[in-house]
DNA sequence: GGTAAGATCAGC
DNA sequence: CTGATCTTACCA
């Protein structure tokens, strides 16, 4: 059976995170999201190994801090749609939006393991890549996925646009690792970074200090 | 209208 | 470590 096959075969058992999951403050919901599966309605799918939890008006580091724009409208909407943004001329990154109207809230995926048609996200990243590189990274996992601006805004909930996230069943682990985030300038001390524990799928290995 | 920075990645 | 590449947001 190949990865595709595990994922036509598997999906229709998986439960999709219902709204309630997504309301709540991206703190919490961020560590719940380790070991969810994100998913195409292509059985394109991967294991999500590495979060970061981006805090509205109160944190500095997030496109929402200073309130509302066209880019980031969508986070400012209910809880359990994709934000989706471009930056650095040639990326595209995703989030699950949380909390509620106005809060401006989400989670930034940073890294999947793939689990369901692997080829086809080997495809879409552009040729021969070792596995650990296909979603080894906020970009990669989103190139991996075919997500693009064309899906900002969907609802992860209602599947209405082939993208939603469901649990297979796996816990989140009782150990996560939780530190900085990375790739900001601003804010950095905040925590709010988690991981599943020696996975090697994770954007990057934990920094040592220094010293 | 001009510009600096950006929730990154691939290749040296 | 550095270049790529262009949108966004902010200032004037």
């Amino acid at each position: 059976m190949n990865n595709f096959d595990v994922a036509k075969t598997i999906e229709p058992r998986w439960r999709t995170l219902p709204r309630a999951f997504y309301r709540r403050d991206p703190r919490v919901v961020a560590p719940e999201l380790l070991n969810k599966v994100l998913l195409r309605d292509d059985g394109r799918a991967g294991r999500i190994v590495e979060v970061e939890a981006y805090c509205g008006l109160e944190d500095p580091a997030a496109h929402s801090y200073r309130g509302l724009t066209r880019r980031n409208a969508v986070m400012f909407g209910p809880g359990g749609h994709l934000y989706v943004y471009f930056t650095y001329g040639m990326h595209w990154c995703a989030n699950a939006v949380c909390g509620d109207v106005g809060n401006g809230v989400g989670v930034l995926f940073r890294a999947i393991e793939p689990i369901g048609n692997i080829e086809a996200m080997r495809v879409a990243r552009g040729g021969p890549t070792r596995d650990r590189d296909i979603g080894s990274g906020p970009a990669r996992l989103a190139q991996a996925l075919g997500i693009t601006g064309a899906l900002d805004g969907a609802d992860l909930v209602r599947n209405d646009r082939g993208v939603r996230i469901a649990d297979d069943g796996t816990p989140p682990p009782a150990d996560a690792i939780a530190g900085p985030r990375i790739g900001i300038s601003k804010a950095v001390d905040h925590p709010w970074r988690w991981h599943v524990p020696a996975h090697g799928h994770v954007s990057r290995r934990p920094s040592r200090s220094a010293g």
